[in-house]
DNA sequence: CGCACGATTGAACTTAGTCAACTGGCGTGG
DNA sequence: CCACGCCAGTTGACTAAGTTCAATCGTGCG
């Protein structure tokens, strides 16, 4: 399925000179960590739109940083009912569940063209062993897209569909305005409303319908693809979310 | 908050002696790990049900290992919903989003008396630096969690109310029973219809509607807290889960 | 006994899902 | 060029699911 680029062929890009790591969203890292890094990286690969970077059932020998690109991750069940369970951007890191267990039930994929650093699964206990701050750094992503799981689970299971699409919009924003993706207010959003629907587990219909009750408050404006927010404090007060602090997080 | 016993006043139980460590669940552990753990852990701490374990948005310095007893996991919004977003028992390791991210913004709540194993926060990157394999143990344990948090989610997304009560039974008999708590097909739930409801993401009274719904079907038998399981995998059906394959976790 | 608390039930109401039709943009083949 | 079909988005009407309100039941306890 996932086809490795041949290095060769076309010169990856060196991680010392990542440009994620110029974001004030992501540390710094050692000289000795960004080597170590670059040693831990196979390759590169990009995919296009709807590719999937993981297979809902199948065992996979690599893990991913999202060098470019949307991706999302969802759980399907068997009559095609399907969880979106999270979005995952530049500089997220994929794949710690995919690698760490057998059966791992459930999918990525990509929502627009991505590149994707490569990273091979049997060198992880090496990464573990020789730089015990990387490891550290893993378990810190790890626990923190828990945290989001667990907001997400907080909005699914306890807001209303106004507060929870309000939710989404805001936490999508922030993240991507953190990784330098939006200009001013205004944000271009890849997915659709089956996409929105399904991470907000609810109906397209309905979601259509919550879409445009919301552009009704005039908190956000939304046409295709296109949000822009003119009030930012008024969305997260909709959404009922609490305040945002940025914090900077590892790259690997 | 958190009061650590004196280890002088009742020695708390030493790691190579751990019950726990019997059960097949768990895996054995070399005894230098087992040592390390045993340095690891900083004492031992009881508290009765519906005490604190972690506060919603305190910062806190240690980490957990339950030895005995059930707790929960939850988020609240600020006008008193509340989702419970994971039940945790013996065996299972808490805390590491409430020490590695200074705002942790969930709370952690005992459900029955419970008995904790307790480590210091300040050690964790000594333990990543001379225990890799206890390093990439906690990430294993993180990244499960994480699974767990999208089964969840898929389950409070896109399963009916039905089917939703019955995958929360089945999967907390499941694990109740990995941890040896179940007789035969009979266990006994400690949390009140309240809290799987907060934990279904649904209002009491439809909850418990739903719970007679599903005693209806005969696939449970569930009087006060109760639970009997007449036929698993009819359970297993309603609740449209996927098989459970055991695996051997690691115990911190 | 009276009270507190969790469980249970019925009825009215609100929210969300389903079905079906229609719109508008965009690309392709004639 | 234009007709056509496709697909995402939009809308209304209807149905199903879930919440809220309110009352009742049962048990354990001071």
């Amino acid at each position: 399925m996932v086809f490795i680029s041949d290095r060769n062929a076309r010169s990856s890009t060196r991680c010392n000179k990542c440009p994620l790591r110029r974001l004030p969203l992501f540390q710094n890292g050692t000289a000795a960590e960004i080597s170590f890094i670059q040693q831990f990286k196979v390759g590169e690969i990009t995919l296009d739109s709807g590719a999937a970077i993981y297979h809902e059932d199948a065992e996979s020998p690599h893990l991913f940083t999202i060098l470019d690109g949307w991706a999302f991750r969802f759980k399907g069940l068997p009559d095609g009912r399907r969880q979106i369970v999270n979005f995952a951007l530049r500089g997220d890191f994929i794949g710690l569940q995919n690698s760490l267990h057998r059966n791992m039930q459930h999918g990525v994929e990509a929502l627009t063209a991505v590149t994707l650093c490569v990273f091979s699964r049997d060198r992880l206990f090496e990464l573990f062993e020789r730089q015990p701050g990387l490891a550290l750094d893993v378990t810190w992503l790890s626990s923190r897209e828990e945290q989001w799981l667990d907001d997400n689970l907080l909005a699914v299971g306890r807001r209303t569909a106004l507060e929870r699409t309000a939710y989404l919009l805001w936490s999508l924003f922030v993240r991507a305005r953190e990784a330098g993706l939006s200009k001013d207010s205004d944000l271009e959003l890849p997915m659709s409303q089956q996409h929105l629907a399904d991470a907000l587990g609810m109906s397209l219909v309905h979601t259509n319908k919550t879409l445009k009750r919301l552009r009704g408050t005039g908190a956000i404006e939304f046409n295709g693809r296109s949000l822009s927010i003119p009030d930012l404090p008024r969305l997260q007060a909709l959404a009922k979310a609490e305040g945002h602090r940025p914090i900077a997080k590892p790259l690997i």
